[in-house]
DNA sequence: TAACGTTTTTAGACTAATCTAATTTATTTA
DNA sequence: TAAATAAATTAGATTAGTCTAAAAACGTTA
């Protein structure tokens, strides 16, 4: 059993392994988190017994096969929490993360299954973020939320996630159609608003509308 | 900022007052948490130096106003959570209190007003227990669920909670209506049933039917 | 009212998680 | 490749919450 401190930080070296090829450094993790490089060392040291990271002092850490499974329930519990607080609470985008910190940590593999079910195997978070599924796959699409993109990448719309016409009939408007090709000029923070070029012209979109752009990264 | 386990010792020293007229002994707390009689005097000078509890040494504790006030929402929030877990998770009865307790220490008024309205402002969780409001009052009602009367208790029936027609018509058939005398005969642990008392015949309801059947108690 | 048994408190220790400051190891640069 | 710098680890302390064992206070009964 697993406490909530380290289930942060399993959580954290998988999110710093996600950007990052090479091991995590005690450094990286300590800024993630917050915390000082030396409560790094230790929780990592506890972590090594459990088997749940490999670790070469000095030369940090990597997630053992256990300790991504625990990590990517995690990230299940939390994106899920996220889902129902948007689509069932009506709280907004920004609302939702300090609370679904909380709830993610809420142990009954019960529950989080009942919970999926209830709000209907979503594949996405509101932030366009891929929830795993109860076996801890993440849905294998060849299709990514445009929100999702990195600044400089470029891809083509082969779909959207909500058929509501109004949607649809704004996309029209912007001549985005299914087989466009978008880049992603810029990203901002504040709002997650994209600047973005379609046919050499350049487009500021929200983000609501980045979410629902279902595109195929080239 | 109360930590969980602070919440709990309030908890649990409100639910030993509901029972109980006089202050609250250490050993009581013990033993409603499963913890040692040191641990409890160590809690409750941190809860006194807080001002949540008035506290003479060897004659016991009361909660103050302002730890009420901690103790009722812990409580609003835990019947809350089981109301969702089953009405909206489809849990029984009997598998939402471990769940419920977890859930009962996220903190965050928005959430748990915004789960209120979710769930419609319920008066009373899955058990017949009242459920206080975003003030702290309970709500005040000269009736209470068949489920949460005592055994050997009578009282006449003043309303239902569900006004669904079967509910209704199986109500018909059992010669139970407005005015009618009930006595509670047996609950049955198990399955919440109970055997009850009508007009001389003894009937056996379901616990679902119980909590369904509003009391005036006599 | 003195002695007994019960209850409560105190003393001292432990674990988890954190911190600061000092030390050690690794890496970069001249 | 030796010195300087950066990164990581160790040592030692702190806080919250818990425990066991011993001591103190209480209440009852003879």
């Amino acid at each position: 059993m697993l406490t909530r401190a380290e289930e942060n930080y399993l959580k954290a070296i998988l999110k710093l392994s996600e950007e990052n090829e090479a091991s995590i450094s005690t450094n990286s993790i300590a800024e993630e988190l917050s915390t000082k490089a030396s409560s790094v060392t230790d929780m990592i040291k506890k972590l090594t017994e459990k088997k749940l990271v490999d670790y070469i002092p000095y030369h940090g850490v990597n997630l053992t096969q256990e300790g991504m499974k625990k990590a990517v329930e995690v990230i299940r519990n939390h994106r899920l929490w996220e889902v129902f607080l948007v689509n069932k609470l009506n709280f907004q985008w920004d609302e939702v993360h300090d609370v679904a910190e909380q709830l993610e940590h809420i142990r009954s593999p019960k529950l989080i299954n009942a919970l999926d079910k209830f709000l209907g195997y979503p594949k996405h978070d509101p932030h366009g973020e891929p929830i795993p599924n109860k076996k801890g796959q993440f849905p294998k699409s060849f299709s990514q939320p445009l929100s999702t993109l990195m600044t400089g990448s470029e891809g083509q719309v082969i779909g959207v996630a909500q058929d509501n016409p109004v949607f649809l009939q704004y996309l029209d408007s912007l001549n985005i159609t299914l087989g466009t090709i978008v880049k992603v000029i810029k990203k901002v923070d504040f709002d997650l608003s994209m600047e973005i070029k379609i046919n050499d012209r350049h487009i500021q979109i929200s983000n609501e509308v980045a979410i629902n752009l279902l595109i195929k990264e080239q």
